[in-house]
RNA sequence: UGGGCUAUCGCCAAGCGGUAAGGCACAGGACUUUGACUCCUGCAUUCGCUGGUUCAAAUCCAGCUAGCCCAGCCA
């Protein structure tokens, strides 16, 4: 999103071009000197999957450092072994390089940076800046006052700097469990900022790390251990989201006391919220714990890796960043732009093929029996480039449902009898007649066609308001649809308030009997096309098969007809 | 009188004292071998509210109002 909005208007016209905040923050920087070479980072803390959220955030820095010639880090901040996991760490690499985050060779551990750490930890108690806190976890909170009240002094606040030294190396240790001590930055107990009251920047935590091991049993808080981070890397500026605003001046206090040469500066950023998805790792998280969905990919998710199983391209959730922009005011983005992005990006590149969801049987009465012919199609009418394949046509065919009705509404233009449409790419066919079951349903239309409206012959004799999709009954492959929504939608949410789920009982709905062409068999022509007259955008999932595929609806294009 | 932040069209979002960009959505129309796509057209006399400064204010000042965030030994 960093090479955003920039449109040039024609010779003489003003250039417009526009800056997110973040930007005019750097490009000041740069002008003032005092920022050489951008350096920015993604920081996930491998305690879950990515969702479309992070993809703002990766996508921010990543453009920013390259807008400016700069470099973007990717850095797990593993300083909290109790939450994370080595498959999170793998799937976030895999996520963060799909979407296009290019962090290069440079993938960082905040764990690595332990000493330094550790280090910088001892540094604050020598300078009387830091102590080590005997109160239980409950008297800090206690002490710490509220929001509308100052806290108050620790007991153990003014410990000699020997005293202090010797307590935190033998926190380090191993000589004290859990929660019997922590090491606490010496600031303000009346600050009105509740982050500056002698905050807590290491605890003890007898654990292993999925990096470290065994080798430590004290661990930094986030506070402490962000800024060091950022410093060690040389980042210039920290992007974050805005719940960080009030830890920027704790942010700054440690670099001050560290004494960094150049500091990075802490810049906030509104979160991404979508109408109709629930994103928040948690919600998901649960999700996925309790098995409501299968998987952290469960395409009616959105995180980056349900969004690559649905078919969203990189490209897309790229466009949709510039788009949505960046800014610090809370605000939830329509879903609709979001499918705007995916239509745009696919609608030249996939190939768009004929398929029937819900097939009634067409017979052309005056086709002859036993012919096969095979029509040339264009893989894509919009772009030539994709080729074309060939499709077999005879006398019996399948249609959709909803491209017949025996009464039409007004402005229905599709089959009805007595009524002529074109079968997309074939002849134009006149409806007949047409069979019923029992139950009055439909079975079978009869319809006769004209040899002189072959496609590509030519004919310009009349015009038909009705195009329709079809596939050859004798050698359509069946497949399995299923349908897939988002899981929620903004007005219900997904749980209720006495934390019962309020799953969408429509999130999947699955379809058989469906027919597709048989020309597109074999797996690798479903990664993602156009699909139906109305455009659905389909991939394949895992299960596909040569006789059974399964297909996740992506989005559908907007249909401009109405029923009265 | 805790502190911090935000407020411009249904949804995002430019704008940074000189008289409201753009995109999505929506509504008309043209075109059409996908009712798609494409192409035209329309869509904020007004910037949360109220005052003030100024020749001129969405932009500066003051006071309100509304929303979000903060009292983890999470990040």
């Amino acid at each position: 999103m960093a090479d955003i909005a920039m449109e040039v208007g024609q010779e003489g016209e003003k250039e417009v071009v526009s800056r997110n905040f973040i930007e005019q923050i750097i490009e000041k920087d740069i002008e003032e000197g005092k920022c050489k070479k951008v350096v920015t980072r993604f920081p996930p803390e491998p305690n879950g999957y990515l969702h479309i959220g992070h993809a703002k955030s990766i996508l921010l820095n990543y453009g920013l450092a390259k807008k400016y010639g700069g470099q973007f880090n990717l850095r797990f901040d593993d300083t909290n072994p109790t939450k994370e996991k080595i498959e999170f760490v793998d799937s976030i690499k895999e996520d963060v390089q799909w979407i296009g985050g290019d962090f290069e060779d440079r993938l960082f551990y905040a764990s690595n940076y332990f000493d330094a750490m550790y280090e910088a930890a001892v540094t604050l108690i020598k300078k009387g800046k830091a102590y080590v806190c005997e109160l239980s976890a409950e008297e800090i909170r206690e002490y710490r006052g509220t929001l509308t009240q100052p806290g108050k002094n620790s007991p153990y606040r003014e410990r000699s700097i020997e005293e202090n030294l010797d307590l935190f190396t033998r926190m380090k240790n191993g000589e004290f469990e859990d929660g019997s001590k922590v090491l606490r930055a010496k600031i303000d107990m009346a600050s009105p900022n509740i982050n500056m009251r002698d905050p807590v920047i290491y605890r003890v935590a007898h654990m292993n790390h999925h990096n470290t091991g065994d080798k430590w049993c004290v661990y930094p808080m986030y506070d402490f251990a962000h800024p060091i981070e950022d410093a060690i890397e040389g980042v210039t500026h920290s992007i974050c989201t805005l719940e960080f605003e009030d830890h920027r001046p704790l942010y700054d206090w440690v670099v001050t006391e560290l004494a960094y040469e150049n500091p990075p500066k802490q810049i906030e950023f509104a979160k991404l919220y979508l109408t109709n998805v629930i994103t928040g790792k948690r919600y998901i998280k649960k999700l996925v714990e309790e098995g409501i969905v299968d998987g952290w990919d469960d395409p009616r998710l959105v995180s980056i890796a349900a969004l690559r199983r649905r078919g969203f391209t990189p490209e897309s959730i790229r466009m949709f960043m510039d788009l949505v922009g960046v800014s610090k005011s809370n605000s939830s983005v329509d879903y609709a732009m979001l499918e705007y992005c995916i239509r745009e990006d696919l609608k030249l590149k996939k190939n768009r093929i004929m398929a029937v969801l819900d097939p009634i049987k067409m017979v052309i009465t005056n086709y002859p029996e036993g012919q096969i012919e095979y029509m040339d199609v264009p893989n894509n009418q919009e772009n030539p480039e994709l080729g074309a394949r060939k499709v077999p046509f005879s006398r019996e065919l399948y249609i959709d449902r909803a491209d017949f009705m025996i009464e039409p509404p007004r402005k229905y233009f599709r089959l009805y009898p007595g009524n002529e449409v074109r079968l997309m790419n074939a002849y134009f066919v006149t409806c007949q007649d047409y069979i019923t079951d029992e139950k009055g349903k439909v079975t079978e239309v009869h319809c006769t066609y004209d040899p002189e409206t072959r496609s590509g012959s030519g004919f310009t004799g009349r015009k038909v308001k009705g195009t329709i999709h079809w596939v050859n009954a004798e050698t359509a492959v069946e497949a399995e649809v299923r349908l897939y929504e988002n899981i929620v939608d903004e007005e219900k949410g997904v749980y209720n308030e006495d934390g019962s789920l309020n799953l969408n009982p429509n999130s999947l709905t699955v379809l058989e009997k469906c027919y597709i062409e048989p020309s597109v068999k074999g797996a690798k022509a479903y990664d993602s096309f156009q699909f139906l007259r109305h455009g659905y955008f389909c991939t394949d999932v895992k299960d596909s098969t040569e006789e059974h595929l399964v297909f996740n609806r992506i989005v559908s294009q907007k249909s401009s007809y109405k029923p009265a």
